[in-house]
DNA sequence: GTCTATACACTGATAGAC
DNA sequence: GTCTATCAGTGTATAGAC
């Protein structure tokens, strides 16, 4: 019944999805996905580790485009540059995949256990962006200070432009990256 | 045999951190806890929502101290300075917690359902002190950010504190603020 | 590699203990 | 009257049989 084994995850993903759409994440069950996608139960979790996963698939894509970016940026760039920089150059990815991320972010903005799963794949995502900055001859501090803050950045103008597609993300990116420079900017210098 | 229900809790709480720290988060199951404290699993469930919650229950504590060293900041600071003297005023409670921190922490640092937890622990805090200093006057955009980045530097400060005792809490987050404030001056004005 | 059995997390209801 | 035990059940996830 099934095609191959690669269609096989999206198949189970667009059947959780629209689940998920009709009757919301907690009351639809593993079971009930895997009989919309032709299969067994014992099939999802073969393809996903726990029901979560389902909606966290392309988060490789997305992490490594971003690795790469980081890795050909210019070599005089900061941390904070280079990390903005590739931010903006995944622009066009996140844009076409925004038919199927607005409906999903829809349901993890519904669903607690969803938005553990999320806040845990961005640190995930944070932890690698890091390591390719420090890489680039950033210090440990810095490169995970960065990271951290800059994914944090990252995710809020993210969920925003998926709320409300104008501004476009990469204006949003500028704006809070100037937000955030001038915020910096007024810490007073000896604290106490 | 319940000696009163306010203790309880804690009870659970204490005999959890033992159990996870004998043969691990996932080998541990809630029944024993329950059995170890001295009542059935329902009862364990009647004070944690489920059971990663068991090591989360001092949350409250930090996020109330928090706001008010917010509400009560000098006016004239703004949302990173009041942020920072949040987060120092805080010190000498996390200190008192250490000898419970300590393991906590090491189970949480071993178990990956542990850390999705406090991941969105941490951005529910960041979100509440995100709403007072918005009633500080910052906009919107700025407590957000302010509170997120802010947070992210705050974790890591204690996360490694925690770790290592030298250099104390106060030293780490005045390290951190002041890498944030320099590497956010070198960012070039306008971004492309 | 699929299927069956099972452990464990959690929920509701009801009745009983203090 | 609040807290707890007991019971019965659903659903997630794993593992061993074949």
């Amino acid at each position: 019944m099934a095609k191959n084994a690669d269609d096989m995850g999206s198949r189970l993903q667009r059947a959780a999805l629209d689940l998920f759409r009709e009757q919301g994440y907690d009351r639809t069950t593993a079971a009930g996905i895997a009989a919309r996608a032709g299969v067994t139960e014992r099939t999802f979790f073969r393809y996903f580790a726990d029901k979560r996963e389902v909606l966290f698939g392309g988060e490789a894509v997305l992490r490594s485009a971003l690795l790469r970016a980081i890795a050909e940026a210019p070599e005089q760039l900061g941390p904070l540059d280079t990390l903005f920089r590739s931010f903006q150059s995944v622009g066009s990815l996140l844009e076409n995949n925004r038919p199927f991320s607005v409906p999903r972010q829809e349901i993890i903005s519904a669903t607690p256990a969803l938005q553990e799963r999320e806040q845990a794949k961005l640190a995930a995502l944070a932890d690698a962006l890091a390591v390719a900055l420090k890489a680039r001859g950033a210090t440990e501090l810095q490169s995970v200070l960065a990271a951290r803050t800059g994914m944090a950045a990252f995710a809020m103008a993210t969920v925003a432009w998926l709320e409300h597609p104008q501004p476009g993300l990469a204006d949003r990116l500028d704006l809070i990256l100037l937000e955030l420079k001038t915020m910096f900017a007024a810490v007073s210098p000896a604290d106490e």
